[in-house]
DNA sequence: TATTGTTGTAACAATAAAGGTTACAACTAT
DNA sequence: ATAGTTGTAACCTTTATTGTTACAACAATA
């Protein structure tokens, strides 16, 4: 099991909006270019970006860009507007109440999982797009 | 996008069998009772759980018993068991190199992704499976 | 040796999600 | 009015998950 791509593809989307919205109209076909991915999931991505209040899109004339700084975006921004599953772990849904094992296993995992989740989150928060995108520059 | 639930029927298989070991024969039918999932599948994670030396099966006469330490069980040995994918994150395969960005985005990303990862995988590798079993018994 | 309860696996099906494509109405600057 | 966009609907294909039945191979034991 893996992520979609959905992740990657955003954050691809918003660092081509960060370094490009100056100079270009960033439009779901320039964007499909660089990322080489349909325009219409290009599209809905970028719908999911808009919806989470991270980029702005003109309607008719075309054209995504910004509505936050890049230093205040971060990973985990980015990925909660793309991913909306709760949690990260599929529980099995009917364990045996009778067993004392299956009683319980439900009260001792959860926050085990939520641990894990955390962890990973708070990793993501750290990142953001701004040092994304200066260390895109730097490799260039 | 969630992780199988063979992950958490994993932990909940190698729980029942630190728990029961010792006074029932924990068979796949045992455990499905406990567990509410069919069988076939309690015996295909039982056999990746196998292949990955946490546990031994009795062909035959049937039985599952643990072949470590419950305290040198980790959540990470169990999820590594049962997921096979390397990487967390399914990353779009083919950005343009023509694009600066399509052609940076690897060498940034690449890090940033083990990072999270890596922090998802210490957080499961200090949780033991001793310590589950204690705070089951607590709650029991 | 025949029986019984297991395991391991194959074969299949249903459902859901991911990823892709075409098509088109609605919108807006020019 | 035109042209380039966006948003979205309607499909399709592929893959993974989860569940199911069936059965050969195995090992204790009656």
């Amino acid at each position: 099991m893996q992520f979609s791509s959905r992740f990657t593809i955003a954050t691809h989307i918003l660092l081509c909006i960060a370094m490009f919205e100056k100079e270009t109209k960033v439009t779901s076909n320039f964007l499909s270019g660089s990322i080489n991915v349909n325009p219409v999931i290009i599209r809905n991505i970028l719908g999911s970006l808009s919806s989470a209040g991270m980029v702005g899109i003109k309607q008719g004339i075309g054209g995504a860009y910004l509505l936050k700084p890049a230093k205040e975006i971060t990973l985990l921004d980015i990925f909660k507007a793309v991913e909306k599953e709760e949690s990260l772990f599929h529980f099995h849904e009917n364990p045996n109440p009778e067993c004392p094992i299956g009683r319980t296993i439900h009260s001792v995992m959860d926050g085990k999982i939520e641990t894990i989740q955390s962890a990973m989150e708070n990793e993501m928060k750290d990142i953001t797009l701004s040092r994304l995108l200066e260390e895109a520059k730097e490799k260039m």
